[in-house]
DNA sequence: GATGGTGATGTAACCGGTTACATTTGGCTT
DNA sequence: AAGCCAAATGTAACCGGTTACATCACCATC
């Protein structure tokens, strides 16, 4: 193996002055950088980036904590961060943590072990752990998507209640008074920020909530499959229903289409994410657009603020309401 | 920051001695050994593992290069590889190359450099730059999913020839002799032992190849959508449409739908993957169901392999067609 | 009692860069 | 010619573990 010893042999100079070479030119003589380069070119000679950041402490890599790749949504966000983190010379240490709390907290211990530099949360969960970092010491986090409200670091999200609220109105404004909704995970902050925006577009519309109307989900088209089966088999069948996720509000198409029931004449679905899929569903799905990629690249440029010590802002990204057809007049 | 000097100072011993004592616990008296473990617990001392991967020159980090994370079928790839990866004490560096060349090179020398042990390459491309390795060495890699003909390394594949031909046989037993085909990208050898998997089924099924019925495509729901609208403005119309990926033929549904046509009744559509929406898509998909998990783990078990020294073999996972209600028999 | 062996522990080199500090060189001023 | 300063380069410590080798204590054997 080829080390920064053998160039300085080759070039016939120290090593400091090849270091010196390589990393800051312009305090080396022409004459001996040009020298250097022969001799590195030479050897084939590339630094040991190992060295490198055990010497500097700084790995330039950052830790993803993400609930499950598999979803949609989440891919677009990794997509964001890993060519921010690109960019900017960092590499993404990717974690699948199926919501399992232990495992997020073993990896953001990858921090305090020297693996990676910071880490960003995309799950409403703190992994911060005093066995972690004994000395007391700040985890270096963004929590990103879905976020704690006593959230212990700088957060990047959506105003979920205004979003779920202008879906809402938007059914609304359809005509629609019956109105159901799948939801998220019970005790993510996304699931109540926008039950009380659906909440708060009732109540501006002078219309009574029936907790009938409200079903459970975990953002899966299998959970969406189900709440909607709930949905249509109740005796007062709502005329719509909004869905927490796309990918829930694709598995709720599928089931009321099943029964034989159409969308939107018979029931219109409204989504949210505006995945990929959204519009190539039958019917193209109306629903609320985040901008995913943008939470990555905002996560990644906040965290490294961070990593170089500066103070950081919360930031809230904008949504937009997009209408398709999914969604149409009530005809009772 | 504690390091195992405070720790070797705060146990009254060497610093090899506490090294020694949480490494190999058995060549310790017990004695030291809980001095030592209560100066660790004490000092809240975490080995700095930049260092341990310094000295030994191993980083347990594998680079994953694939060509976009968005696509579902290599998000459950990239599950499975993150899964196996974790269980064997590896991380994972995830990069999204977007098919280009220079990009995956530039990531592959990501080893060069020491920052990663391996490579798992999702695409059909030999990252290997004689620049990264001058002296020769060998790239530790596996090529999974999407393979070289002639790969410098082992992999992984599935017999998309033999499933493609099983696929297009499932449409010519259901009565369909005029059926179209949306492709992957051109150059990609999926593409063409796919391409050959259909012909072979149409040879022995006695039907001419018409050149009219294959279509391009890049794996989006977009492209199977445009290629779609393609196939039903022939004059002579398929009565059915084989897709290389669930997401061209889900593509392609919603484009079969907006023409008016009805699938499966006046054209039957099938994929290949058999990714989560495609039991939810309207109608639920026929498909060829990859093992993508499988070829992350495998993937990683391989790679593992190579980096310990070991020879493997070259592996081929199992498919299996998924009969759904996309398709059905052809009524002229 | 001398010798040898074994188990436990200490000492220090080492991995490959970076960089503070020391040294050398050369040009310029007085 | 002596003195001084700046630029260029060299020397060696350092980051934090691991481990080969040295050392030491202790016991068994002859």
């Amino acid at each position: 193996m080829t080390n920064i010893r053998k160039v300085a042999e080759l070039a016939g100079v120290s090593v400091a002055t090849v270091s010196r070479a390589l990393k800051s030119p312009d305090i080396v003589s022409p004459t001996t950088r040009e020298k250097v380069l022969k001799a590195v070119d030479q050897a084939g000679y590339k630094p040991n980036l190992m060295a490198v950041q055990f010497r500097s402490q700084r790995t330039y890599n950052l830790v993803v904590l993400v609930p499950t790749i598999a979803n949609t949504f989440f891919a677009r966000v990794i997509s964001g961060i890993q060519e921010a983190a690109q960019e900017r010379g960092y590499g993404v240490l990717l974690c699948n943590t199926l919501g399992n709390e232990a495992m997020e907290t073993q990896y953001a211990s990858l921090v305090s072990t020297r693996q990676a530099d910071g880490v960003i949360q995309l799950r409403a969960f703190n992994p911060f752990s005093e066995k972690a970092f004994p000395d007391g010491a700040v985890l270096p986090m963004i929590n990103a998507c879905e976020v704690l409200d006593d959230a212990p670091c700088p957060t990047v999200k959506l105003d979920n209640r205004a979003a779920a609220r202008e879906a809402t109105e938007h059914l609304i404004s359809l005509g629609h008074r019956r109105i159901g909704m799948i939801k998220g995970p019970r005790r993510s902050p996304l699931t109540r920020d926008r039950q009380q925006g659906y909440q708060d577009a009732l109540s501006a519309a002078d219309i009574a909530l029936d907790e009938c109307l409200l079903c459970p989900g975990d953002f899966t088209p299998r959970s969406g499959y189900q709440s909607a089966e709930t949905l249509i088999a109740l005796a007062e069948r709502p005329t719509a229903i909004f869905c927490e996720s796309d990918e829930m509000a694709i598995g709720a198409i599928s089931r009321i289409k099943e029964a034989g029931l159409r969308v939107p004449e018979d029931i219109s679905v409204a989504g949210f994410d505006d995945i990929a899929f959204a519009s190539y569903s039958a019917p193209p799905l109306t629903t609320i657009a985040q901008p995913a990629e943008a939470f990555g690249r905002e996560a990644v440029a906040m965290l490294i603020e961070v990593l170089e010590g500066r103070q950081v802002d919360n930031l809230v990204l904008p949504y937009t309401l997009v209408s398709r057809a999914s969604t149409a007049t009530c005809r009772p």
